[in-house]
This record gives structure tokens, sequence and C-alpha cells, in this order.
DNA sequence: GGAAAATCCGCAAACGTTTGCGAGTTGGCG
DNA sequence: CGCCAACTCGCAAACGTTTGCGGATTTTCC
């Protein structure tokens, strides 16, 4: 059923050599027996094998991609981005959900490394550094995406914090005194960042941080909805909540929509991440929006040039976010959004 | 920086063959063999190669996934799944995207072929079939998910006819007349089921069915919400709107706010596949939920099976479809929904 | 103590490609 | 006619594994 490289060269009555070269087109064959092969493969439907071809050349054309949860429509984005891109370059891409377990995440690693992809991108967990610093040993290629554990690797990461910043200003400047942060697992470097520009920015308001107005560890709206449960419970509770990410808003958005309590006219919300349905919601959500796209781009790109010359310096791209301006911030829909931090721009050190 | 089972062999003193037997557990080894074996893996690191260990046993452990659009909700569900049933059976996951175009649907078959998958997962397009007689002819595992294009083939799908037909009923019972339909492309076979479904119950309730009501052909978001617009725009508009998925759901979402119309009281809309968020929307969406997570483990199970034994006559499964009842199709959130059409079981053909 | 059985191990051929090297042929030119 | 360049092509070794076969050593049993 699947033929070999043998039989067509059998049933063409040529070489190997030859038939390898008139399908790879590496060198000069005559019209006659280009015609013959070419027959031949037709007839039998001929097939490559890539693995043998792997294992000679020992390049797969392939990625790996370890990620914590498609189903997080950030991620998902991401992911698209990624595909596509590496489609693009010729590159065929292992996918690997390992969901919040680091043992997984090791595994995943492993897996892709046997099967020798040529690189691989990550965003690692918060000991995703250990599982690096493995892949450093086998000096395989690898781009962290999303999060940092090892600068010594490339990544490509947004603005976490001058984002979380502009949100939180935003809403000081509505006049918002106590505002609430469902921050995420404190070992990603996105929820540090995300928690310290919320930090900054009410410092720069001259208002006080409240340990009890700051939650994290949630990484599951269930949580999440939890939390801001708590939160509202408390003697003084917050007039605005900043979720970290884009599950946390569901679930902050649940546990609003169960006590009944109006947003933004009760509670302001504003979030990390923007859905591709965040127009659809109600109140239409304001949101951080990272540039999925652009960032699987860049990875890809990293990657493939990191894979052509592995002796690189590490490199570090942090990309833009765009906050989209609805209404669950407390402006009418449309309004001007006039952020004291300017818009961070693009950029990439080293 | 890779080593290979020579290194080992060398640093250990002993045959290759003693080395590939200890670390496959295939054949009995002396224990002192063996401790000399094991410190020389740990010591160089060795990582097997699974291209060579594939081609010499001609089988990858590894499966394609061909799919329209990982960020069709939908599909993301699906993949998860997958992946998961994939990764718990040993075997990973190569990933392809193909948008609507049939020919990179071809080429994603035939890379995924040329890397000798064991077997592959295909949401086929409505010429999937051409893409399928081309795996026939080279004894390719495959299973079809969602939709189905050769019957020859095994296929996993779900009830579209019976669950659209409950949807239907439900409108008629709650007094809509006027109840439109946004199709899909009638090239795949879940538009066909659907739309056959709507058609049913319209005369089962005894209704005309009108084909201005019928519109067939949007795929994505934004063409549902032209339609939706056209519907309304007709002498006698609809009171009811039926999506036939979750990307027209969202289309029709739109237009009825940009008319400032408001679900239900001026029309009624369901949907068929949920959203794991759909409680979030206002209102909050009436769907038929489609069993994503059955799907995909039972997708995987069928193409291992099929592995094993290629022989197999083709496995037809039919999943059933759970009916979310919320608010948008105009009863009270929590209201009983008394379907007329019994929950269709999930089923098994041949 | 000796033969048979059991145990432990290595040789070398395959899996399906790619490619350096060199052999054979042809054509051009003096 | 002779020689060299240009062109075409095939041989065979490699890529990193797995595994049938058989040789050597040890154990068992009478």
């Amino acid at each position: 059923m699947i033929t070999t490289l043998k039989d067509v060269s059998r049933l063409a009555d040529v070489s190997l050599t030859t038939v390898s070269h008139v399908v790879n087109g590496t060198r000069p064959v005559s019209e006659k027996l280009r015609a013959r092969v070419e027959a031949a493969i037709r007839q039998i439907g001929y097939t490559p094998n890539s693995l043998a071809r792997s294992l000679k050349l020992s390049s797969s054309r392939t990625l790996g991609l370890a990620i914590q949860d498609i189903r997080n429509p950030h991620f998902t984005e991401i992911v698209y981005a990624l595909e596509e891109r590496a489609r693009e370059r010729g590159f065929t891409l292992l996918l690997s959900d390992f969901g919040d377990d680091p043992a997984r995440e090791s595994d995943a690693l492993r897996v892709f490394v046997e099967r020798r992809v040529d690189g691989l991108i990550i965003a690692p967990t918060s000991n995703g550094a250990a599982a690096l610093a493995w892949l450093r040993g086998r000096g395989v290629p690898a781009v962290q995406i999303d999060r940092i554990a090892d600068p010594g690797f490339d990544y490509v990461v947004v603005s976490n914090h001058a984002a979380t910043r502009r949100l939180v200003t935003h809403l000081c400047q509505k006049g918002h005194r106590r505002i609430a942060m469902l921050g995420g697992l404190m070992g990603l470097s996105t929820s540090r960042e995300r928690v310290a520009g919320y930090r900054r920015a009410l410092r720069d308001a001259g208002l006080p941080v409240d340990p009890g107005l700051i939650v994290v560890g949630c990484s599951q709206p269930e949580s999440a909805r939890i939390a801001t449960h708590a939160l509202l419970d408390q003697a003084a509770p917050p007039t605005a909540i900043v979720a970290g990410n884009n599950l946390k808003a569901l679930g902050a958005l649940r546990a609003l929509g169960e006590r009944n309590l109006r947003v933004p006219e009760d509670v302001a919300l504003v979030s990390f991440d923007d859905f591709p349905w965040a127009d659809l919601f109600r109140p239409r959500l304001t949101t951080a929006a990272q540039p999925c796209r652009a960032l699987g781009e860049r990875a890809v790109d990293l990657l493939l040039d990191r894979i052509r010359d592995p002796g690189l310096a590490p490199r570090h791209v942090r990309l833009g976010v765009e906050i989209r301006h609805r209404e669950s911030c407390g402006c009418a829909a449309g309004a001007p959004f006039s952020p004291t931090t300017p818009h961070v721009p693009t950029s990439k050190s080293v």
C-alpha cells in the first residue's frame, strides 16, 4: 500500500539515487529518465517517507508546542497564529497540552526531544526553569512565549506591567479608590508583572495598597468567582476589580451576576486579555488585548532564526498591549480613553 | 549534545543490542550490565531517537489532526479532548488547521502521510471526499469527526437532525410561527442535517416552510450578521432565529444588538453549539450542546482500534446532544424544558 | 561428572532515505 | 584523431534504531 523509493526505482528501472534526485530536484536528471521516474511515481502513488529523510538529514522540520490549556481563548489564538506561521515556513506542529502539571510539562518536552523536533515553543509553568535547563543540556532550540521562566532562552511576551498600570490608572481617574486585583499564580512572570503594575499605578495615584484587596493564586474561573465573593464580603468592599486574565474575568463576572450587582454602576471591572466576542458580554468588557497573532509569528521567527544559528545570543521581545475601551470600566461606550502612561511601543532588547 | 545508543554502548562497554534492551525492557539483562548501562545513560543524558525507532518499527505513535479552525470554540474543545486522549494512549498529535481551503486540506493529509502518522482524524470540508479517497489509496487509517464526507470511513458525529428538531419544536410550542434558520455551507453534512431537522419540525407543527426564512452558506459570524439583518428587513420578519452553529449565533447576536432588538422579547434566538461561557452572554443563550469531550475520546478510540485491525468494517458513531435551556428562547431562566421529541440516546451502528 | 537446559549476550542485517565519489558517455576543439 | 570538459548516472556508506539468530557461559538434574 505504502511504497518506497526502491519500488519506484525498480519500476522505472533506474537507480535509487536518480529517483531521490528527481523527487527532491537536487541534481539535474535527463529528460528521459525524469519522465520514466515521474510516471512510475504516479503509477504506484509514491509518498516520500519523512521519517527516513529526517533521520538521514537530522532535521525533522517539526516544531514542538507545549502549552497550558488550549481551551483558554488567549492560548487558542496563539496556537492558531503559531500553526499558521509554522506551516507557511514548511514546519509541522506537534501539540501538547500539559495543564497545570509540571510533571506533564517535563514529559511533553521529553517526548518532543525524542521525536527530534527542530525546536520548541513553550509557555512555561512556574517551575519551567527546570524543564528548560534540561533542554539546554540537550542543546535544543526553544523560545518561551507569554511567560518567562529562564532569561537564558529567547522569549516573546507582552508589556504586562505597563498595560496593567494603564488599566488601573484609568480606574483611579474615574474616581475609584478601592480597587481590587485578581492575580494569578505568583510563580508566573505574567502574574508578578501584572500585580506590580497594579501596585505601581496605585502608588502613582497616591492610593494605599491594601493587601486585603489583592488576591493571588487563582487560575481558573471558579477560584476567581469564589475570590470575588470574598472580596465583596469585606467590610469595605472594592468598587472596582481588575481581573489578571480572561479566565478570572469570567469568574468575576459570574460572581457579580450572582449578587445581582450591576457593572459598572455597582462595581467596575476591567480585565487583561480580550475575547473575540467580548463585545457580546453585557456589559461590554474593557480589556487589555494582547497581540496574539504577532506574538505567535514572532515566536516562530525567533525560533527559526535560532535553529539556523544556535549560537545567537538570547533575544527578548516584548510586545505592546492595546487597551480595548468598552463599557465595564464605567465609561460610556466609545468614550475616548486617555491613559496617563503612554502606549508602550513594541520593543526588543539585545 | 544529542547522543546515541552507540555512545552509551561504548561508554558502558556493552553491545548496542544490550543497551537497546535495557532501554526498552524487551529482554532480560543481568543486574551488572543493566547497572552499567543505566549509569552511562544518565551520565551522557541519552534520549532515544524516535525517528529511527519509528522507521525501524514502521509505527510512529503519532496521530494527525486536520481541522477547519481551532479558534472555533467547538473545535477547540474537541482538539483538547483529542489531545488528552491521544496522550493518555501514548500518541502525539500533529496539528494542522486548514481553514476553508480544500487545497490546504489535501496538503495537510499529504504532509501527515509523509510523516507516517499511524492514523488521522479529520473534520472534512465539503470536498473532503476526494482527500479521503486519496487516503484510502494509501491505506492510512482515518476517522471523520463532526462531519461526514465518506461513509466508507469511520466517523463520530452528533444527532444534528434530532437536536435541531427539538430546538425548533420548542420555539413552535412557544407560539412562534415565523422561525428563521441560519444554515451553513450545504456541502457539509452537519448543515444538511440541521436544516433538514428544522424543516421536519416545522412540518410536524403544521407550519409552512418559507424559503425566505432559510439562509444557507454563511460560515463566519460576519456573514451571519449580514444575513440576520437581511432577514429582519423582510416584510414579514421572523420572530425567532435558529443559528446553525456557534459562530452564526455570535453574528446574529451582533445584528440584533445593532438594531436594539431585545432577545427574546422582540426576537428569540437559539443556537447549535454551546460556549463554556454561554451563561455570560445577555440574554443567556439556549443552545444544543455537543458532547465535545466524548466525541474526541470516541474518535481516538475508534482510530486506535482501526490501527490495530485495519480490516474492521467502517464504524459509525452518533452521539446525543443536550439542550441547554436558558433564556434566549423566551423561557424564564431555569424553566423546565419539555421537548416533544425524546432525547436521542447515544447510538452506534454496525 | 556429564549432558541438557537455561541464561546471557553480541553480530549483523534491516528500516527508507541522502549524498560523496567516481565511472561511463558525449561533445567540442585543436 | 586525441584530449579534456561537461554531463549523466549508479554504488555504497551512512543516519540511529530493532531483533532474529546463534555462541558462550552458567545452572540443573540424573
